[in-house]
DNA sequence: TTGAACTCTATACCCAGGTATATGGTTCAA
DNA sequence: TTGAACCATATACCTGGGTATAGAGTTCAA
């Protein structure tokens, strides 16, 4: 039952949601692995290239760059390796320890920013919605979104 | 009693970290509002213009473009107001809460995807520094060369 | 078998977010 | 009172991260 899904680059680009153009950007730029080609030349990808489309995807709205990513997606393969056990060079785990730790650094900066500002807006938000309680029947709760 | 703690362009760049075409491009785009000028025609800003700066590279680490900066500056003088007890019509009450919850959207989507990236790498640092030395405890530190 | 939809490479272009430069006025310590 | 260090506006340019277009080959359902 394991199904080889392999796709072509139109389909990756839906299922990613992003820009054919962008993925052979992102090709030329190393974040993608040069995929196998069909007899006539067409890129080949598999679920684990989505996966790994949509990884970058994430990383960008968070304020990483591309080259911040490379690093991380360098980090997400060791991850990967780890998990099927491949044996590594104590050198090449000491700096992946190292990469790992500086990125962690930067991921507790953002998580310390993101978290304070969400305060704010709840502290904010509560302030409003008590204040106007009584004349304004607004938003009681915090995350009350429209109906979709 | 130096409450008188206005400055000039350059010192403002320098404490914000930022460039001086970076500040008065602020200024054009309606992030930072034009600020007082002294007879010569010199902006001079306050601190609190200081804190504005940095709030915006801050968000900018964070994945928020300038616009969405914009929406958030809005919010953030909307507490500045509130904590001054200062009176709001009921729908520009509403119209803050709602904008503060699509933020909040936003960020708590942020603050999920970075909380699980942070627990991959953590995984992965632990299960590298565990497996690889046994005698080696979880360390950014490079100075560790015990060969085993 | 054909034509609409897809893919290829190569090249040019676009936008956000700055950064640099030219030209001229201002400040202030020496 | 002068000159190094500022600041002003205006305009041009740059970089990262894409996006569009041209011209040619491939796929596949009808």
């Amino acid at each position: 039952m394991v199904q080889n899904t392999s796709m072509r680059i139109g389909e990756l680009a839906a299922r990613a949601e992003v820009n054919i153009q962008t993925l052979r950007f992102y090709e030329r730029e190393g974040l993608l692995k040069s995929p196998v080609r069909t007899a006539s030349g067409y890129r080949s990808y598999t679920d684990s290239d989505l996966e790994r489309v949509r990884f970058i995807r994430l990383c960008q709205g968070l304020g990483f760059t591309l080259r911040e990513i490379q690093q991380l997606l360098i980090l997400h393969k060791s991850v990967a390796e780890y998990r099927g056990v491949i044996k590594m060079k104590p050198s090449a785990v000491r700096e992946i320890v190292t990469m790992a730790n500086e990125r962690l650094e930067l991921i507790d900066k953002k998580l310390t920013a993101l978290s304070s500002m969400r305060a704010e807006l709840m502290a904010l938000v509560r302030a409003l919605s008590d204040d106007s309680a009584g004349t304004c029947p607004v938003a009681a709760s915090p995350a009350n979104k429209s109906k979709k």
